[in-house]
DNA sequence: CAAAAATATTGATTGATTAAATATTTTTTG
DNA sequence: CAAAAAATATTTAATCAATCAATATTTTTG
């Protein structure tokens, strides 16, 4: 198991800021997603009670739901998975997501803003686009090569 | 009531290329989703019900998922809704979706297919855009407006 | 450090979606 | 066109992510 020393302050400060008390799951939640970007709530869950043994599911989703209402985080659903979520925000990056494996990746935004303009707004005040790019990642593009060769 | 007359014989054609048998759920659930797009598995169920006395919610969703599957029709699930399914496809088109009411508008993509070209790929071979744009209709701002007049 | 506020834990619940089994409809074939 | 085969529909039950409510614990504040 490898030890990462994340420092945490900048955090505190933001969870201050917000007036969010610092707790530990709430920590250890951003902890994870520091390290793990992209994980569901039962992955966090999974990771956060290696820490702190006696927490609840209920516990993380409330923290991510609270975080995420905030923008100290961001959740991202891509459809037929549960929420993923991820310590980088504000640049309204985007996301590539493998069909295949669910692999998930990061990829900036084509512009400053062009993302928020779309061809035809019907009107809307748009403040957020939020872009997923769906294909296969590297691994998943060679396996489909081998088994396309093995049906031959 | 008002009654409109769809032309189903492309989707019939359409359906036998795919080796699809035309059965009245399926049809109907393919009427219903040209005259409201963007409709979730329960509205689609409960118009085709008044045509079908006897259908199932079952029925509903193995026909969407089996229309979508094959390209006939094109799910989007914005966050924090059900599955919305549309007939327009083929085109990489894009959606407005409104934070306060729910209200769903179609927008063009922005050129041929330049959505389908983030910034760094990863090496992920992409087939599909998806992008969603988060904001307020014009009614809804009109009554934020109302709102926060009242507030003051 | 004690009271107040915020959060965590536990257990139950919702809501969308899928799974499995049987009945019915549609298609194919002779 | 009728019977067999295949596909789909219906019914019932189950899953899974996520939320709600009530009580216990922790954090913050003075």
């Amino acid at each position: 198991m490898v030890q990462i020393m994340l420092n945490l302050k900048p955090y505190k400060n933001l969870l201050k800021q917000h007036e969010l008390s610092l707790t530990a799951v709430r920590l250890a939640v951003l902890e994870t997603l520091e390290i793990h970007p992209h994980s569901d709530a039962d992955k966090i869950f999974n990771i956060v009670k290696n820490k702190i043994a006696t927490t609840s599911k209920q516990a993380i989703y409330k923290n991510l739901n609270a975080l995420a209402e905030r923008g100290i985080i961001r959740e991202i659903k891509p459809k037929g998975r549960s929420s993923l979520y991820e310590t980088r925000t504000g640049d309204n990056h985007h996301h590539l997501v493998c069909r295949q494996c669910g692999a998930v990746r990061d990829t900036d935004c084509f512009d400053h803003a062009p993302c928020l303009e779309p061809m035809c707004n019907h009107g809307f005040k748009v403040d957020e686009a939020e872009v997923i790019f769906w294909g296969l990642c590297p691994p998943c593009q060679k396996n489909l090569i081998k088994t396309e060769r093995k049906e031959k």
